[in-house]
DNA sequence: CATGAATGAGTTTTCATTCAT
DNA sequence: TATGAATGAAAACTCATTCAT
């Protein structure tokens, strides 16, 4: 009925997708959901997805894109010192994950075990962030900065522990504050939970 | 045909629905795959189990509760120091995940997002598991053995990177080492990632 | 677009249509692939034929007015013989089948049992043609220069050995060359098979 | 509901299939189609056939095995002589189509151009049988029984003759005493049409 | 005339679950 | 207890056809 532009259609299926998928989980949620919420009938679909999972993944596809864009490299000749860049990165991925809690919660939390094809995606993508901070750790081991360790559990446990945060954050089970997440996220970088 | 003990039969129902929610995922694996792994008729299954979603659950249940077994209070009246107790508590917990990576990888990857009730028994766990460490945290910021800080962050922090050691750890991306891998957590806890 | 003129257009349609069902055979070809082969947008299908059906049938209706076109009625005061007016007659349709192949093969091969009103039209098509032969076969009889017989089955029986060879010749099981087929036809019409 | 043997179920879908192509044809017929002929359930056809063609293709060959089973290869050794032989195959042939007039339209008159892989599988047969016409025309020669020609061309056009004296007799179009199809066939094949 | 986005009825197919044997 | 045939609800997906532009 009302022809829009392709690109805005398009745009519509995705957010329409999200819903569905965040409100009933990627395997409940049927195409009739989706362009039920998206007010469009079932072919329509189908002329800009191939089926369910390449919503899914143009979602998270989406997601990660915006992600790796908020992970800027460590520049050392840069005028702010590396702790502080890297207390930037981290800020910007709070703050992005802060503003678009469903996705997170799609692309972080219900996105493994659908589909060996999807969860294999999902892996490149994760590998790829894991070399970037993988890379990072080392230059910051040559250079001092960081601790010497088995930089692959190093990696692990970050990332493993920055995912938690923020599920849980968008989940409401922690303060919505970006600067708080950040500034207790820096001080476990920094010195771990112990005291001293 | 073969009258086995009840009991027997179930763990063999058990041991072939890991396997197939293992190879295929949850959603993916049917009802047909778990009786075909354990060699017995489609409805056999229906003897042991409400429906497929109970034997998953009997499956995390069983997890869980070896996860919760490895977990001890902190004594502080004890022979060992606090921190040899957490460290011990750590270990345990590493090494059931690397005894049993095929239940890792389902009750860590593939549990979530599949249905509203199991979600919500997860998160239950989580919460006890999450309630248990933040408990043993607030004792230890009252003891000056852990630095102050908001809780709930560095609970997640800490569950977090927990989960995603253990989930590389069984897939084979990390040493299989518990020993390895408790130090480097424990270094990660004592002290983060910076030098100093 | 090229605005053409509408039996050029046609025409466009009717190639691109006959190449698509010959390809993936009338029920699997669907109107996406017609406007395909003919360079247009799916709506101006619709400008010449209203659906898709109407297109396969007016390929039927095409070949077969040619095919028409080449049965002369026998004419006794002709200075050709009845029999060299019928393989004149035979030959004209050889030859017709050899140049279209890809219309004999829908035409004889394809185009029964898809659509109950088409069955009909080749039906009649079928019966005009059987009726045809039938008085020429009567009109032999009387003149004593076709033998007696069940003319129905005679007519049968020429007919489907006639479809048979134009499909293999068009299939390339068979010689190619018309004068090969139509003679060996006329031997079959004039001897039978068996020796004398 | 109704346990029934194996067997017996699946002669019901073939038949119910049966029934169903001959009424709608092959691609108007809907599996619908078939179970509500059957009374059975539609995931009841589906532990029995793959899918809509492997019926039809069962129904096919079940149809070829009766027709090959009628053809006795010609025994120059045997008391009858070879023209009462082939008569008498003939006759088999003959007697079969009218004894199964609903799977003789489907596999002579509906089954082509449907699929490739089907048509490819008739097309096997259809060489197979042509090859063993072909054989016996061979001999035939040889003994100077059948006269000299292209008998690749003789075979098609006894075939196809053959084929459309079977499928008009079951319309109905053509008488149907199995002797007298029998021996006009036998007159056609001795003597041609044309008197002499 | 031409376009191609949108429609939605119509089919196929899967699979958890039941139940007669 | 064990079996496996049967069920049928539920989804995915296709494609002929329409119609706003």
């Amino acid at each position: 009925m009302s022809r829009k532009p392709r690109a805005l259609r398009r745009r519509e299926l995705l957010d329409a997708a999200r819903d569905a998928f965040v409100e009933r989980g990627f395997s409940a949620a049927t195409v009739d959901d989706v362009v039920g919420n998206a007010g469009v009938a079932r072919g329509t679909f189908y002329l800009y997805f191939r089926d369910k999972r390449a919503v899914f993944e143009a979602l998270v596809d989406e997601f990660l894109a915006r992600i790796e864009a908020c992970v800027k490299s460590i520049d050392l000749s840069a005028p702010e010192t590396p702790v502080e860049q890297l207390t930037a990165n981290i800020r910007r991925v709070v703050e992005l994950a802060l503003a678009e809690p469903a996705i997170v919660k799609l692309a972080l939390h219900d996105a493994t075990g659908l589909d060996p094809d999807l969860d294999e995606k999902l892996h490149g993508y994760y590998e790829r962030l894991r070399a970037l901070i993988d890379e990072s750790l080392q230059q910051g081991q040559m250079l001092g900065m960081v601790r010497p360790g088995d930089r692959r559990v190093m990696v692990a446990i970050g990332l493993g522990g920055l995912k938690e945060v923020l599920v849980d954050a968008v989940a409401g089970e922690l303060t919505s504050d970006a600067a708080v997440i950040t500034e207790e996220i820096m001080r476990f970088l920094a010195g771990g939970l112990l005291a001293r």
